[in-house]
DNA sequence: CGTGTAAGGAATTCTGACACG
DNA sequence: CGTGTAAGGAATTCTGACACG
């Protein structure tokens, strides 16, 4: 596992860098287009590889795809 | 400003990759070997490269060195 | 000197829900 | 559908101090 992919970065942090809300990126994991992992106190952790794709779930939201699709697309079919 | 060296880790996670504790995390600090960014809160945020400091100057304490010294040698004097 | 710990407070995150449109 | 918000609780982190050796 390299560094992009090592989830360690907090909610707060990511929503800094993505300038998106926590409740998107939340939103985003229910949807289940992301996938943190969690520390023994259920408290979410990303990596800069999930950072990347938030930024583009919600470029790709904007352009006006629904969720659904974006899960569609990430699975390739 | 690359991956390695973004401030966006928690002191808990730090702890966890590196095995040392809090305390002596915080305490190299206050050494002056290590210098986390602090988010608005004073939340400690550590970088990849903080995390092979870290765990560098634990061996060389291991090693027998003093804190004075490693700060010496860090400012390559 | 480097590290452990108990103490109390502050910042951060979590979940489930109601709201809008 | 995607996002905002108020609510209460839980986990995390912070500082300053006393302790040991």
């Amino acid at each position: 596992m390299s560094i992009t992919t090592k989830k360690v970065i907090q909610i707060g942090v990511v929503s800094e860098l993505t300038g998106l809300t926590e409740r998107q990126i939340r939103y985003y994991e229910d949807r289940k287009l992301i996938f943190p992992d969690r520390s023994k106190g259920r408290v979410r952790k990303y990596s800069f590889e999930d950072i990347q794709k938030i930024m583009d779930i919600h470029t790709k939201l904007t352009d006006g795809y629904q969720t659904v699709e974006l899960k569609r697309m990430l699975a390739g079919t």
